[in-house]
DNA sequence: CGCGTTATGCTAAATACTTAGCACGGCGCT
DNA sequence: AGCGCCGTGCTAAGTATTTAGCATAACGCG
């Protein structure tokens, strides 16, 4: 049950500075976060997020670290599904298409469009 | 000022609903909304969206057609952007092996590494 | 017309989230 | 030992979000 839609705010933006740095001790969290609040205000988020079970921490001599309970392979394609789901009407083709342009802007579309044809014809199982 | 990362739980389903279908009515926004609120719920949300500029609304006869302010290229660009340094260190490439592993699951590692060839050929503006 | 249906506008209450602050406990240093 | 410096556990208050419900308006229809 990871139900990332479920989370808040604040929670959410933890999570994605765990996903980032894979793992993380109180401070390094409140460093990333934008607009950070206190260091309470962060452990008490953490100490949710771990009852919540997506988060479990483990003991580094006097403190505590941080890191999402999720693989970080399940987490990525689960991430990537939504993604898809939501801004690509379900085409992971359309997504990579972006993500080639952004690469590189200088990518002409008919670059675009070659990339395009050579991954349909490799995945033919293409020569 | 999208600022996604700054939306409540609540609102960011409803800018996922709309994302996805482009736009649409409350009732239609409710039906695609997880765990679905009341027919109230869903319209004071929606206004305190457009209020801080995520979202407009068109009159269709009778009802309000609701619709994000960024136009969908920007936000699926910025989507991506945002996925990718969340989940793949900045790696446009590592997300885009992902993402043609995920869309055929059949795809062996050998072909995977073959279309990473190609791209970078084309990319090279290779024939 | 008079009524049911479907909309929106608004406001205030319920709930959830976020935060600060105090109470420890351990460690290193003088 | 005694003090200061991190760390954590906890709880309660402060905000923000989320929600229901009432008021109202336009429309179609028997």
């Amino acid at each position: 049950m990871e139900r990332r839609s479920e989370l808040s705010r604040r929670e959410r933006q933890i999570m994605d500075v765990l996903y980032a740095r894979g793992n993380a001790t109180v401070a390094e969290v409140m460093e990333d976060l934008p607009d950070p609040p206190g260091y309470s205000a962060v452990r008490a988020t953490l100490r949710i997020l771990e009852e919540k079970g997506h988060v479990y921490h483990e003991q580094d001599g006097p403190r505590y670290v941080y890191a999402p309970s999720v693989e970080p392979e399940r987490a990525r394609t689960a991430a990537l599904r939504h993604l898809v789901t939501t801004f690509f009407e379900g085409s992971e083709e359309e997504a990579v298409m972006t993500l080639l342009r952004m690469t590189d802007a200088s990518l002409s579309e008919d670059e675009v469009g070659r990339i395009r044809e050579r991954i349909r014809e490799a995945r033919r199982g293409g020569r």
